[in-house]
DNA sequence: CAAGCGTGGGT
DNA sequence: TACCCAAGCTT
């Protein structure tokens, strides 16, 4: 691995007024010191990772458990080093790397973040936080937590596991709304210790991860268990609106996901007939769902169409 | 801005 | 067994 990046590139002027241990939320001391001692070791967080194969690990990890990540990211930084390695390879070589990872449009984002990085940024993972927000497939959260981790430096970092575990530890609820609020990113903005706040970040997230859990929180190994607002109010259970979920037998998600998987294992362009085949019984009585799933993977780029009814990845 | 977008392990 | 849900982004 090449180290061009680390937190020893923190932009971040160090402290002026305060200093650290003063004046600052009792809820930093006790996670950080669980994070020291509980963090698990995880390869995309070893001193020196480059900021691109950072980058490669938050875009695998969206809506992704990490076990699943592992593999195909290791595969990955082996694979394509550098933004400029993934930015020349085909969208069929990068779809079919991407394996079963799931939202397979995450991986031609990928793709085209990397070709942006060579032409705008001379190849490198930009630093800067808008910089990041307007490559593609990085949104709010993912520009905060590479420039965080990649470059040590100090944005709200707010992701799921950040989320609840501030709706529980300081609003007192058990689950965040469905939606990131105003009033939450103030909060995690207001709670961001001015001291390396890229750790505080990294152990708010591994917190949620592994105690402060959606389901089922191990509160008896809480570090905050004795000021948790959502547990001094006695573990309310979630009021409102149950949260939905995300429907899926019959759906074109689950088309998609069929159609994409047997032309990911065909070596040779599938027949439309080849096609049917391999989709659901639920889409063999509707031809009108299988054309217009086919028609948004070709739209998404996901799908090549080729002259007589054939279809490929793109070459 | 709510809906759409994959996949598979946990409970 | 059926949900639930996992380091979100885009339109």
């Amino acid at each position: 691995m090449t180290p061009t990046t680390a937190s020893a590139k923190a932009t971040r002027t160090k402290g002026t007024t305060t200093s650290a241990s003063k004046n600052q939320n009792p809820l930093h001391t006790p996670i950080i010191a669980w994070y020291e001692a509980n963090q698990r070791d995880l390869p995309w967080r070893e001193p020196g990772c480059p900021a691109w194969h950072i980058l490669i690990s938050e875009i695998m990890l969206q809506q992704t458990p990490v076990v699943r990540v592992l593999p195909i990211w290791r595969e990955w930084v082996e694979r394509w080093p550098t933004p400029a390695d993934l930015a020349q390879a085909s969208p069929a070589d990068i779809i079919r790397a991407w394996g079963r990872l799931g939202y397979p449009r995450r991986a031609l984002r990928l793709h085209a973040a990397a070709q942006a990085i060579v032409e705008k940024h001379n190849g490198e993972v930009p630093s800067d936080h808008a910089e990041l927000l307007a490559l593609p497939g990085i949104g709010s959260y993912t520009a905060a937590a590479v420039a965080s981790f990649a470059f040590g430096q100090r944005h709200a970092v707010l992701d799921t596991n950040v989320r609840r575990v501030f709706a529980r530890t300081v609003t007192g609820i058990e689950y965040p709304p469905t939606a990131v609020t105003a009033a939450e990113t103030k909060l995690a903005t207001e709670l961001l210790p001015e001291q390396r706040a890229h750790v505080w970040a990294v152990a708010v997230m591994e917190l949620g991860a592994l105690v402060c859990t959606a389901r089922s929180p191990k509160c008896a190994e809480c570090p905050v268990s004795q000021q948790c607002a959502w547990r001094l109010a006695g573990s309310p259970p979630h009021t409102g609106p149950a949260r939905k979920g995300q429907a899926w037998a019959g759906t074109d998600r689950q088309i998609r996901g069929a159609l994409m998987a047997a032309l990911r294992s065909s070596k040779e362009p599938l027949s439309h007939p080849q096609l049917v085949i391999e989709v659901p019984d639920s889409a063999l009585r509707d031809p009108n769902q299988r054309s217009r799933c086919l028609s948004g993977l070709i739209e998404d780029g996901l799908v090549e169409p080729l002259p007589g009814d054939h279809y490929q990845l793109p070459a």
